[in-house]
DNA sequence: CTGAAAGCGCTTACAG
DNA sequence: CTGAAAGCGCTTACAG
């Protein structure tokens, strides 16, 4: 065994001060400690012996004991933090930072747990945080797209992070998709750009179409028309290489929006082997800030970050006003939040990308 | 107000079927549903009673309340997850990932907290974490330090995670950065090389200092003697590049030893300016393993893994057999625990960085 | 083999 | 303005 672990092992029995200790010491009731400990006194309880309840609680070093206060209560202050999986993106567990620092903020503390993309496992863990009696669940997935809420979290407050609820039901905050395909494209335009490929995703998910449409509507906006040929989606692990060379080679565009930073590191291999100089010949913008990829490669890489942070900072606020009315999350302000755009329609939050310029864009 | 809000909200009133109903619908007293739902009837409880018992729990859906049953043991079969900074390194939430598995295979969940490093923070969110009554705590850090425990936990059974406890006392669970010194090294000793750079850190950090001791050890078990020239320590903000063309034009090694895998880039960069053939002309091997760089940059990166999940894993199985003792852990296996090896000092367990060959190798 | 009772620490009507 | 009492759901001696 561990060497220290009986040492550690006698403190467990240590008890803490609780109400009654205070009581007793103070010469009074416990129920008007539990008055004046949670700010209830006023009218009821003589200024003079709340000050002596207050003291003797501080010099006592008395904390409450939230586990108590939840079974009277049924009221627990805690939030459950299911994933599909976490991290298997990097930086995706930003979306847990954002999330228990708004959860701190507001009050509240995480029970977090990892379903591996199991669903019976899903449903142990799940029933597990209910015994615990959280007060909701944030049901967050590693990548946009439509997800069915598992049964077991009805009846308990839930909002969606990173995808949206299929049935339209539940809250879901998500990054608007659309808008970073406008962003990046619109971007590509305003630096002169006419000629604009977007080199896309040929798997059929949420970013891919959202991305897509967004980079038609900025061409339409500007009066370029679209042209099918300038599509060109492809799979990183076939045949991404060879159509990065047939975009130099054949399309020959001005402009070149990637589905995302791997992506564009083709681009950057296609660019290189033709002697084409990225930043000076050719535009290029990504998506997905990932600072390996983006500072790593020269010319260092545009690219749109995902609002991973903000939408779990975003999905406790929404959340916790659910739980606790709107009043209660009224003065939350995200440390960074501000960078972000909501844009709502019913139940759904689509947080803009921030857009990370560096130097693939020609000026 | 999100539209779902009031449906939601709704259903909190639903009461749980707890002990006491079943006991009314078994016609039995709650002492003896607790007896049998606690598998404590053995040789107290008829075989028959304890039957229906089980049988109208389940049939009501009986879920044991673990609030009360924390309240009224003091046990609460929690752990608190405390981080400095989460997820400032890609994967490093790996390391939540592990603990979070083994968690669930043990009877746990935990309550994670994020402490920004700052120390008045770390202070409250503890405290919070106490107040749940939490069993004990997993005090992470995101890279191999000396570090010092915060008061608040003592008292609290409390293992390390990639780090060590600076005074020696709380278990600590970290990579074996010296026997990656060692295997990076050997692996490029067996290819072959005997002019071998180690392209460091000029930062002092712990890992900076074990790896380049492992890198001797493995020198000197070759006969190779030690060549201090040979030892090019850098920082990716400054000297980096021009260090890494030093190697070339100057050094001009058949083996470098990268500290991590961003370095590497700088040598790869390097290296292709000089038209030197990684994977042929000379070997290089570095640590980290972080896929956007390893596999994008050609040819790809041979790099050890730091054992992120498995350090969470294991921190969890040593806390919980602090907690419950040895016997509890006995049948934890981890499913990737069989790649590291564990090298055990007193409370200090150090785990062996898993090697993943890629190309940069000369064979 | 089974039940009555106390109690974990707290909150909340209720009575005075 | 203050206190006695009940109860949240559970476990654990104790008695029979």
């Amino acid at each position: 065994m561990v060497q220290s672990s009986v040492s550690q092992r006698v403190n467990r029995s240590k008890r803490l001060v609780s109400i009654k200790d205070i009581a007793k010491e103070a010469g009074v009731s416990v129920c008007t400690v539990s008055l004046v400990m949670n700010n209830k006194d006023h009218n009821r309880v003589s200024k003079a012996v709340a000050q002596k309840i207050r003291a003797t609680a501080k010099n006592m070093g008395y904390k409450p004991n939230s586990v108590a206060r939840t079974l009277r209560t049924s009221k627990s202050n805690t939030l459950g933090f299911v994933t599909d999986e976490i991290a298997t993106t990097p930086y995706a567990s930003k979306v847990l930072e954002g999330a228990q620092d708004a959860a701190s903020k507001l009050g509240y503390i995480l029970l977090t747990t990892n379903t591996n993309n199991d669903a019976e496992l899903e449903n142990q863990e799940i029933s597990a945080l209910l015994r615990y009696n959280v007060d909701g669940f944030l049901y967050a997935m590693m990548f946009h797209r439509k997800v069915d809420i598992p049964e077991v979290l009805e009846g308990s407050p839930t909002v969606v992070v990173d995808s949206e609820d299929a049935a339209g039901r539940v809250p879901s905050v998500y990054p608007d998709d659309e808008l970073a395909g406008y962003d990046a494209t619109d971007c590509l335009i305003k630096a002169g750009c006419r000629r604009i490929v977007y080199y896309g995703s040929a798997t059929p998910i949420v970013a891919q179409g959202q991305r897509l449409t967004g980079y038609r509507r900025a061409l339409a906006e500007a009066g370029i028309p679209f042209d099918d040929a300038l599509v060109v989606n492809v799979l990183e692990t076939t045949n991404a290489a060879a159509e990065a060379a047939r975009v130099f080679d054949e399309i020959k565009p001005d402009g070149i929006f990637c589905f995302n930073d791997v992506r564009a590191t083709f681009i950057y291999e296609a660019a290189r082997e033709r002697r084409v100089r990225i930043g000076a010949d050719v535009s290029v913008i990504s998506i997905d800030n990932q600072p390996f990829i983006t500072n790593v490669i020269k010319p260092s890489l545009t690219t749109l970050e995902l609002p991973h942070y903000e939408m779990g900072f975003e999905a406790v606020r929404q959340l916790v006003a659910i739980l606790d009315g709107d009043k209660a999350v009224a003065d939350l302000e995200s440390d960074r939040g501000m960078a972000v755009q909501r844009q709502r329609d019913g139940s759904k939050t689509a947080l803009r990308c921030r857009i990370i310029e560096r130097d693939s864009i020609v000026l």
